[in-house]
RNA sequence: GCGGGUGUGUUGAAAUUGGUAGACAAGCCAGACUUAGGAUCUGGUGCCUCACGGCGUAUGGGUUCGAGUCCCUUCACCCGCACCA
């Protein structure tokens, strides 16, 4: 029997649907292990090989799991609310619904032909109301809690509450509370809320007409689209992620990520240890005390002047009349600019005297303050003390407007530019004087606080998250405005669904629900921005979890048995954003004890990218006749991207090109040894350059189990790399070579015989390293391993079933279809899933000769082999250096010289 | 500028974690077989040299009996952040 690859996996892939083979439920009894992949957004492009790449790497993983005796949780689903649906709807006028169903059933159909181990009992879509239902009613918890700084996690906001009422919180006092009106109370309740609405500024896009969070926003740019975006100062949604900087921090050193990424989350949350200082100032006769920023506090006696950002609003109140036009005129001009025009433009210094001074309080001195952009109004005060000796850009700022410059550290040349580290012996600095950098600041820290001049303070770049958007498909938030005061719905109204409306653009800065006739909940308006796209992406793998259930987001015993993500598998760019989020949401989670993990993904994968390999043809020009390759230098050519699945191993199908576009029907070519040679480079996968593999055709041509298996062989899961079809032949023999074991022709060679000790070390060599492999996610080399163990016993003619029936099983994870026939074909009526792992047994595996120094009993051996027709000279020369280098291992003294004739010199020392 | 990472044949990559560098594939070359194929099988293939032999893991140095692996220098590329005080 021939591998039939297509009716195989047919068979199969019916079966595991019909069978629900890989059903998850909570069993008491087994451990638990849960692999998620990050759940894919569903274009209308469908996927293209790369997307498989850590499906297929999880799947593995998952599959292993379940033969190690796991019971395993791999669900799949889709990320379906956002903007490129309804970007599509605008231009089509198709309901972003119907866009999407279609979409989904691409996506499902082509990861179907995969042959993955999911429960597709346990899928949703995130733009479901019954899932979204759960996403709205975390957001009206959000609403009805605060974060607690003494208890350091969220509360419910009627503690909050009652502290107002009696001892009073913060600013306000009991007294102040009881007379505040509803509005005004709401309104103090705001500042408080972990979901909260609040003015500030946003990364506005006019293109798609909505705001953006900042990890949308790539240099000033919508990620989704590319559009500019300004700021601008508006009323939003925002999530109190910044509550939770710190913990966010902290308990990354605990998850087994990679470090690059929890670098990248680290330098987003930005957590900077320094001092808040009061600086008084005089504007005409008037004093003013402004609070700054900084790390640097041992600097104090280096302060020249101080910088104000132009949306501070100190400005106001510190520009004296004679200055009012020229700083008006600035703070106009910064305000009208775009992100990117400010980003352009941070190599020029700006900025314009505000008239008044402040007090250098450890000096005395008086120093002018100045407005300029390169202080930023949303990160520490929002106004600093300039250091220009130390600090680049205050070096640049006092250069540019002749303002002088004082160094702190011994021995630093600050003629040319500043001195920025920090380290050197401090001077000019009063009490500081001879004391080392880093003792100064601490120093300098103590004296500050001793004296009332300010405190110690930990600032966090991370902002909250901007959670609304002028949007139509989203989220719709669970909020009504009950003359005028935002109240969320009661949880028994949820899940509130989209309305159906004409038109889905946002026109102005007006939402789209806006225009839905009867937005309304007892005839209030109810909120009309939806949420954004990483609202449905934060919680989901909770729902995973138990998806069925409708009246808890998951329930406590679904909670308790599978806890949190064991493996999560996804790439890079959500290092900023869906990541952060979703530690915030399962955290959040966590503090009211709907949770019982305090961290969403233990382990973490990212996968690589996988790039394209574009083809080239060479048409001379101005004809019709394309020239191979090596022969493009004698003529003026153009290059031309073609179809790279026209393509084999860079030679060109010229028939298949001829009817691949009508204008190059009669086409003339000129060869090289009789084909044509195509040009290539690596280049982003994308429709355009005709780069773009559909696994659907792999899975055609070779079937879904050499795709599983030449993904992985490719390189580490890990490593960016490009697609290039040519290797996938190796793989396919493979396949077919391991196929050929079991069958030869209709010949079944399977027999009782005992297995030769040369089989079983084959066998156990190779249990030994998929298992070390899978759990370091080195798929690649376990391939190799295969390939060599498939190799040796097609040499030594194995037909032992004890030898070839572990072997199926260690292939499942890896082409599960062909496992499962195998398996079948030996008599199993169960799934190879529930075979179980083979017993390694090392002893089987142990070499016969060693080559280096290997240390048992307490005494060490060395063995090097020798050339078959070595000379006893030659065999004298390497003991001699076996002599050498033993003398460094064990105490030094020789045991025993053996030499085997023509084959190895073994030492053996004590 | 700051932070993280990577540099090994023609290509994708291995290397028992300090112990035969280039496993396993791809490509190429030669051969076998033939229902002439993008099939199967065998052999060769780091570089220099007719050879003996020598040289080789970006660069230069160091530690070590022994370095792709550890330490320092320089260079190149990739990724992230970027006026964050």
């Amino acid at each position: 029997m021939d591998y039939d690859f297509k009716k195989i996996e047919a068979k199969w892939q019916a079966k595991w649907a019909a069978e629900k083979t890989y059903k998850a439920a909570e069993d008491p009894s087994k451990p638990k292990y849960y692999v998620l992949d990050m759940f894919p957004y569903p274009s209308g492009a469908g996927l293209h090989v790369g997307h498989p790449l850590g499906y297929i790497a999880s799947d593995i993983y998952s599959r292993y799991k379940r033969l190690k005796g796991f019971e395993v949780l791999h669900p799949m689903g889709y990320d379906a609310f956002g903007l490129p649906a309804e970007q599509y709807a605008i231009q089509t006028g198709q309901h972003p619904e119907k866009t999407t169903t279609e979409n989904v059933a691409r996506y499902r159909s082509q990861l179907d032909r995969i042959g993955f181990s999911y429960d597709w009992d346990r899928s949703f879509r995130t733009c479901d109301p019954s899932y979204y239902k759960w996403t709205q009613w975390a957001f009206i918890k959000m609403f009805k809690c605060w974060y607690d700084p003494a208890m350091d996690k969220a509360r419910p906001i009627n503690e909050l509450i009652a502290k107002f009422e009696t001892e009073g919180y913060d600013d306000v006092t009991p007294e102040a509370w009881a007379a505040a009106s509803e509005q005004e109370r709401s309104d103090i309740l705001m500042r408080y809320r972990i979901a909260y609405q609040g003015e500030t500024s946003v990364n506005w896009c006019e293109g798609l007409g909505t705001v953006l969070a900042n990890d949308e926003v790539k240099d000033g740019l919508s990620v989704r689209g590319g559009f500019p975006v300004e700021q601008r100062k508006m009323k939003q949604w925002q999530l109190r992620v910044s509550a939770y900087a710190g913990r966010l921090l902290d308990s990354l050193d605990s998850l087994d990520w990679s470090d690059s990424l929890k670098e990248m989350q680290r330098n987003w949350i930005g957590k900077s240890e320094g001092t808040e200082m009061v600086f008084d100032t005089v504007c005409g006769d008037r004093h003013l005390p402004i609070t700054i920023f900084t790390t640097r506090a041992d600097t104090v006696f280096g302060v020249t002047f101080m910088v104000l950002a132009p949306e501070s609003e100190l400005v106001d109140q510190l520009t004296t009349p004679e200055q009012k036009a020229a700083v008006e005129a600035y703070v106009k001009e910064s305000r009208k600019k775009t992100e990117r025009e400010r980003i352009a433009e941070t190599k020029t210094v700006t900025g314009v005297f505000t008239g008044s001074y402040g007090i250098n309080p450890l000096t005395g001195e008086k120093i002018p303050i100045w407005v300029s952009q390169y202080v930023l109004a949303g990160y520490g005060t929002g106004a600093i003390m300039a250091v220009p000796a130390h600090d680049s850009r205050d070096y640049a700022f006092a250069k540019k407007f002749n303002l002088p410059i004082i160094p702190l550290i011994e021995g630093a040349d600050v003629s040319e530019q500043s001195f920025d580290a920090k380290e050197g012996k401090m001077i000019n600095s009063g009490f500081l004087n001879g004391m080392d950098v880093k003792e100064a600041i601490e120093a300098a820290k103590d004296y500050v606080e001793a004296h009332g001049l300010g405190r110690r303070k930990t600032n966090y770049r991370l902002r909250d998250a901007v959670f609304s958007r002028q949007r139509y498909w989203g989220e719709p938030f669970p909020i009504y405005y009950k003359d005028g005061i935002p109240t969320p719905l009661p949880e028994s109204e949820l899940p509130l669904e989209l309305p159906e409306i004409s038109s889905f653009k946002s026109q102005n800065g007006e939402a789209p629900l806006e225009r839905a006739l009867g937005w309304t909940y007892k005839g209030y308006p109810l909120e009309t921005s939806t949420m954004p796209g990483f609202a449905g992406s934060s919680a989901y793998y909770l729902r995973y979890m138990d998806p069925h259930n409708d009246s808890e987001l998951v329930s406590a015993d679904a909670d308790r048995y599978w806890r949190s993500v064991d493996l999560y598998v996804g790439g890079t760019e959500h290092a900023t954003g869906h990541l952060i989020y979703s530690r915030f949401w399962n955290k959040f989670l966590f503090d009211l004890g709907y949770v019982c993990e305090d961290e969403p993904f233990r382990k973490l994968v990212n996968q690589g990218m996988i790039q394209g390999r574009s083809n080239f043809v060479y048409r001379i020009v101005g004809t019709n006749k394309f020239v191979s390759l090596g022969l493009k230098d004698k003529y003026e050519t153009t290059e031309i991207h073609v179809d790279v699945n026209i393509v084999y191993n860079d030679k060109l199908d010229i028939e298949a090109f001829r009817k691949w576009r009508p204008e190059y029907a009669d086409a003339e070519f000129e060869l090289e040894n009789g084909e044509y040679i195509c040009g290539w480079a690596i280049e982003k996968m994308s429709k355009s350059m005709y780069n773009v593999v559909n696994p659907d055709l792999i899975c055609d041509s070779y079937g879904a189990d050499t795709l599983r298996l030449y993904e992985m062989f490719l390189g580490p899961v890990e490593q960016s790399k490009p697609w290039d079809t040519k290797g996938i032949d190796g793989v396919n023999r493979f396949l077919k070579k391991f196929w050929r074991l079991f069958w030869d022709r209709e010949k079944w060679l399977v027999t009782d015989a005992a297995p030769r000790p040369e089989e079983l070390k084959a066998l156990h060599r190779l249990i030994g390293k998929e298992q070390e492999d899978i759990e370091n996610f080195s798929y690649n080399t376990t391939i190799s391993a295969f390939m060599i163990a498939v190799g040796e016993l097609t040499d030594l003619g194995c037909t032992s079933r004890t030898v070839l029936e572990p072997l199926v099983v260690l292939i499942s994870p890896f082409a599960p279809h062909m496992a499962e026939e195998l398996w079948e074909a030996l008599g199993h009526k169960e799934s190879v899933t529930r075979a179980g792992f083979p017993v390694y047994d090392e002893s089987l595996t142990v070499e016969n000769s060693v080559k280096y120094p290997v240390s048992f009993n307490g005494k060490t051996r060395f063995m090097v082999d020798m050339p078959a027709n070595a000379s006893p000279a030659e065999v004298e020369a390497h003991v001699r250096a076996l002599e050498q280098t033993a003398k460094y291992v064990g105490d030094g003294s020789i045991l025993k010289v053996i030499v085997v004739p023509g084959r190895i010199v073994n030492i053996v020392v004590k």
